[in-house]
DNA sequence: TGCAAAATAGCACGATCGTTCGATTCACTG
DNA sequence: CAGTGAATCGAACGATCGTGCTATTTTGCA
């Protein structure tokens, strides 16, 4: 009873370093059960089948996510400290995952043209984590730190922009600066949306319409 | 000696759409006989291995991106008009390859771990692209459009994300709406790095360390 | 400690993969 | 038109894949 679930955790965290490494569709039950010291039937067990398998690993890598990006972030103060802490937090990630690889964005890659329900799972992790961006994005003009004509679709598009070239030129070209042409493209978007301090000063904080 | 020549150039036809779509590592030879009509064995014939099959596509891929997307914005005016020529073409392409998929792009992250001679070859096409691009950047400095602190590698970093996000939503996600962010962003970013076209500072010369 | 149930192993199947090899058909040239 | 080399085929090999089946071991509870 307690076995089984510690067996499946640990074959999820090979998998999830597996996958990091050879993509989800690299994911293979013979190398896992490899690397796990037993046999294929065993892992395979553990998972109606291999598509099961690789949404498991989205489902622990979305919360491994959610733990070490967003829940943190939401201690800081909403608005614009919100929206850095997340992508400081986020850029952090990917830096470290140069050595492993972003399971969301070479998911995207793979699965872009292929229905099924892994991509189905995939697309929705995305595009929750899409969203809570957007939000934090939508408070930062509410909190009157962004121009009032903000589009937070546009900014997200443009943050998410530099998140996909960090992790191109990082893991793919293995540009050692990558981490800080990043950093230095973020702080002009954030620059750019800024609301000018000289405006009307009647940026006060509000609580969400809508 | 003739047939030879004209078999191979359809073989890679039939593998560039298949790559498109399923990647270079979903490149199967069996699966490109059968598209052919052909056996594998014949299909093999013309390639020592498949690896050798799949940087030739790669190869074929970059000859048709070049003459589509390079070549013909040389006949613009250097400097930003022929930026613009060739960001306009790129994203024009890749709007259309949101049905078939950008095998840079594609490749970078299923080659991104994975050493060998497909990575090198991707490698070094990708970055004769960059290097092209930030070329027409720097041109664009010396011309006096640009800011004269203009780092090119920086609006490269800046404008290869616009291009991946790009691709990600409407590849991916299947937003409607991305081409329209991307130029958006491409605005947003050459406007950031323009030179000022007179004297007169309305705006506060803020330097941003990069 | 004994026993049911859960966990794992072992084995085999069918499919697909890249690759090799010998035979065969085709295309080009003298 | 004949002959020769190129082009293609057909069959097979070994490897790996996911998956189903049946033992066998291990675990957790009475």
């Amino acid at each position: 009873m307690l076995k089984g679930q510690q067996t499946r955790a640990a074959i999820l965290d090979a998998a999830l370093r597996l996958a990091a490494h050879k993509g989800l569709e690299g994911l293979s039950i013979g190398a896992i059960a490899d690397t796990m010291g037993m046999s294929k039937s065993g892992v395979f067990a553990h998972f109606g089948s291999r598509e099961d398998l690789q949404i498991a690993v989205l489902r622990e890598y979305h919360a491994r996510f959610e733990d070490e990006v967003f829940t943190p972030a939401l201690a800081v103060a909403r608005g614009v400290p919100r929206l850095r802490a997340l992508i400081d937090r986020w850029l952090r990630r990917v830096s470290v995952e140069i050595d492993s690889g972003c399971i969301y964005i070479s998911g995207a890659v793979e699965f872009d043209d292929r229905p099924g329900p892994v991509r189905d799972a995939l697309v929705a992790m995305v595009q929750t984590w899409q969203r809570a961006l957007e939000r934090a994005i939508r408070l930062g003009v509410q909190a009157g730190h962004l121009r009032a004509d903000t589009d937070p679709a546009q900014v997200l598009f443009d943050i998410h922009g530099l998140i996909l070239a960090l992790h191109h030129d990082a893991r793919f070209l293995r540009s050692p600066d990558a981490v800080q042409k990043a950093r230095a493209a973020f702080d002009r978007v954030l620059a750019h949306y800024a609301a000018t301090p000289a405006a009307p000063a009647s940026a006060k904080p509000r609580k969400r319409a809508t």
